[in-house]
DNA sequence: CGAGTGTATTAAGCTACTTAATACACTCAG
DNA sequence: CTGAGTGTATTAAGTAGCTTAATACACTCG
């Protein structure tokens, strides 16, 4: 489902619940698909339950995922996190392009490389 | 000179290193403008000055400081950092820009935000 | 009923950050 | 030359956060 970068300084679960965000944003999972237990995922990356169970907790308080009792977590459909992931990711693209400017760099060359990006094959 | 902020749960080293780095790029820090010493920063910040010391090691080791033994830390000239923090920047830019794209936040937008963001008031 | 869920708790170990207290070589003004 | 002020290195200790481990319990469903 996802695997792990031991280069990642991060805590694990940041890096797991940054990687499902990704997931679920880009459409690798749907909605109301069942998300694997604490335990298996645990068991699929060498990783405690606690573990995945302190990521799932984090997904859920952003409403990336909604949980069931005795049958488990679930994608939460795309209108609980859309708002959300747009406002947080636009935030942060604004910081960037502030950083940008102030270290000198042109804004033709952001615009053309904003082009391009948006121009790349879907992954 | 700089303040700290109580609310980042970064390293404080870390912290310090961030906001003198964007005082240098902005300008705020002349090249060969001497640095306060490790001990004097220190009380100003209510540090420990070690922790003074490993920021100015990692400014160094970018290539925003340089040191003169038994004399102190100055800021290096730009040459030494700007095609640096130029790529770095850049890089990160576009990184946020792949999340906007894949959150689903359309070209136009972008776009005029960044056209909007050229022309902010400098600080 | 029993296996599989989420969830909570407690204890322990580990790592990184930070502080503290020294120590030493260097530079420069007096 | 001397002493104050530099950077730098070392060692020890404390703290906080992350992670693992071992349980335990309520829930759901075949």
């Amino acid at each position: 489902m996802i695997l792990l970068d031991y280069r990642d300084k991060r805590p694990i679960y940041e890096q797991i619940v940054e990687k499902l965000e990704k997931l679920i944003v880009s459409g690798g999972l749907s909605a109301d698909e069942k998300m694997p237990s604490v335990r298996s995922l645990g068991m699929e990356l060498s990783v405690n339950p606690n573990t995945i169970q302190r990521a799932y907790a984090q997904l859920e308080q952003e409403g990336y995922l909604y949980t069931v009792s005795g049958r488990g977590n679930f994608v939460a459909p795309e209108s609980e996190w859309r708002d959300g992931i747009k406002q947080k990711v636009l935030q942060e693209w604004i910081t960037a392009t502030r950083n940008a400017r102030l270290s000198g760099i042109p804004l033709e060359q952001l615009q053309n490389t904003l082009k391009d990006v948006y121009e790349e094959e879907k992954q």
